[in-house]
RNA sequence: GGCCCCUUCGUCUAGCGGUCUAGGACACCGCCCUUUCACGGCGGUAACACGGGUUCGAGUCCCGUAGGGGUCACCA
């Protein structure tokens, strides 16, 4: 049996694509990656993107399973027109709900006699299973408990037996089809099972569900990940002896684990964290989340699941153009793609086959590239929630903001995700609960002979120097710095530690001013004092 | 193990027989800028898995080999 896909579209044909999550509570980076391209694909032909909810067997997935895969792809703009939420003409689209379509389907494929009621029971077809092992022969079901009348059916049930519906599959021939991706594949059919469509309960299994739905709600074109490619020759034969047209079918390589071409999973966090960048990406992602207090676990807070990047305060828009860019390119240089151009410019021909790595360096350049983009009243929109979860601001007023802005504006390009904001904390925290980094107060304070003396010295002029302002403050130290005979560096080290605990950040001189001059006064003269310590009782 | 798929810098990739002494990006290294940390600018290291063919000519086509992966359920 030779069959081939109607692939070369119309030009103008409206592309219905969809994407089926099971309801597992979490949305995995590479299942976005497959909704991604799905989206864009409907997108680029003014089709519909649809989100069906593969919940046929499983008893723990329930609604609450639900919520973070659709707030997951709400958050990221992958919108869907038909699906949960928002329904649509073939509604139901939760294949729970759907099982007397399925059952019509059976009933159809039983009567055409691509499929036939099995009476065996599971431990007859295992042994069939094992014995063929054993021989190192392909197994194929003996077909020996299959019933293809209800003569034949009635003489089993007197047994006792209770029946599942198989696929009669071909045995001989080849099943042939163009996959969008990779061109032409083929199959022996000889290889195929006769696969259980139908359980003994009456419920119905994926590949039945899955054919059915595609066919039900319309979908053009099937892309999903490379692990299906081996269904779709059973997949194929149930829809053409249903009589459905064959979708297009597109298989995409999986997301692989950085630094390997194994298919990236959650479960595995612990070995990735191995990875240089890996770690770096959840050590800084752990800072932001303590600070907010939350719950980390490898079950909610894992770089394998995109809630994690919602978490911290990534950009949608970045680890959507990242991900595009993992196993698709438009040509040899182009890198960042707008909404519209990703729309406008994706094709299922450049998808590459091989697998690709996750490269968490490079989803950070493109969202530090993504976030210096934006204005300063947009930063400060996606940093007040997490000042206020960490309790650093008390309420989101607009003379609050208008502080937090001042601190955006001169973070400036420090901020990579929102929640570095909280990086920042010498502007939210008592001058007595600063934070000091003993390396950089050893380094800066206690070994420079001058540095207390310095210190002590440019009190004087913060006291003084009217107005109070970056630059004004800027022109005194340097007139100090003449008059002592110093160079700019020497004073202003200690400063900045002095102002922040920190030995990097902010400009000293914006900080000076953000600070205002009560607080500054106030830590320097803290910093004088622990000096002071550290001096009398050295060692400690 | 059977079947199927994949294989260009560390990573993501460009390349669809000559323009490839292999291009871009991230990462890395160096220099410059600089009061710190960054940003930025400039430059650099770094790859066609291997072996046979075909061809005047192969990263590009064919065949093997090796390696990696997927799949073989009354899961999805």
């Amino acid at each position: 049996m030779t069959i081939s896909c109607a692939f070369f579209l119309a030009p103008f044909m409206k592309i219905r694509t969809r994407f089926a999550p099971s309801p597992t509570g979490y949305l995995h980076i590479g299942g976005v990656r497959t909704a991604l391209f799905n989206w864009l694909l409907s997108r680029q032909t003014g089709g519909q993107f649809i989100l069906r909810i593969d919940d046929t067997d499983l008893l723990r997935n329930q609604e609450e399973a639900l919520q973070p895969i659709i707030d997951g792809f709400r958050w990221l703009g992958i919108d869907w027109d038909e699906g949960p939420e928002v329904g649509g003409p073939y509604a139901p689209y939760f294949q729970s709900q759907r099982l007397s379509q399925y059952q019509a389907a059976v009933k159809k494929l039983l009567a055409c006699g691509a499929a036939y009621r099995d009476y065996a029971t599971p431990e007859e077809t295992n042994a069939e299973r094992t014995a063929a092992e054993k021989e190192k022969r392909d197994f194929l079901y003996s077909r020996q408990w299959m019933a293809e009348n209800d003569e034949q059916a009635a003489r089993f049930e007197a047994e006792g037996r209770k029946c599942v519906v198989r696929l009669k599959m071909p045995r001989s021939g080849t099943c042939e089809f163009t996959d969008a991706i990779r061109g032409p594949v083929s199959f022996d059919w000889a290889r195929e099972q006769d696969h259980v469509v139908q359980r003994n309960d009456g419920t119905c299994l994926y590949h039945l569900a899955s054919v059915v739905d595609d066919f039900d709600f319309q979908i053009t074109h099937v892309v999903r990940a490379i692990e299906h490619l081996s269904n779709t020759p059973r997949q194929i034969f149930i829809a053409q002896s249903l009589g459905y047209p064959l979708p297009v079918y597109g298989h995409i390589p999986f997301v692989a684990e950085p630094g390997s071409k194994t298919k990236m999973s959650k479960r595995k966090i612990e070995q990735y964290l191995k990875n240089k960048d890996f770690k770096n990406l959840m050590d800084s992602a752990q800072f932001i989340a303590e600070k907010i207090g939350l719950q980390t676990t490898p079950e909610t807070f894992n770089p394998v699941l995109v809630d994690f990047y919602k978490q911290v305060g990534y950009l949608p828009e970045a680890i959507n153009n990242y991900l595009l860019l993992l196993g698709w390119s438009l040509d040899d240089h182009t890198e960042e793609f707008s909404r519209a151009e990703m729309i406008q410019q994706f094709s299922l021909d450049r998808v590459v086959k091989s697998e690709a790595s996750f490269d968490p360096a490079k989803l950070a350049a493109f969202q530090h590239r993504y976030m210096n983009r934006l204005s300063v009243a947009e930063k400060v929109e996606l940093a007040m929630p997490f000042l206020l979860k960490a309790r650093y601001v008390a309420a989101d007023t607009a003379e609050i903001r208008t502080a937090v802005a001042k601190i955006v504006a001169a973070a400036a390009d420090r901020l990579i995700v929102a929640g570095d904001i909280l990086r920042f904390d010498e502007f939210f925290v008592d001058d007595a609960q600063l934070t000091m980094d003993e390396k950089a107060f050893e380094k800066r304070l206690v070994k420079v002979p001058q540095a207390g003396h310095l210190l002590n010295e440019f009190r004087k002029i913060l006291t003084s120097c009217e107005p109070f302002t970056a630059a004004n403050l800027e022109a005194g130290l340097n007139g100090f710095a003449e008059t002592q005979n110093i160079k700019q560096g020497d004073i202003m080290n200690p400063l900045r530690i002095a102002l922040s605990g920190k030995a990097g950040g902010i400009g000293v001189f914006e900080m000076l001013e953000i600070l205002g001059r009560k607080k500054s006064l106030n830590r320097i003269e803290l910093t004088l004092q622990r000096l002071a310590q550290a001096f009398s009782s050295p060692g400690t």
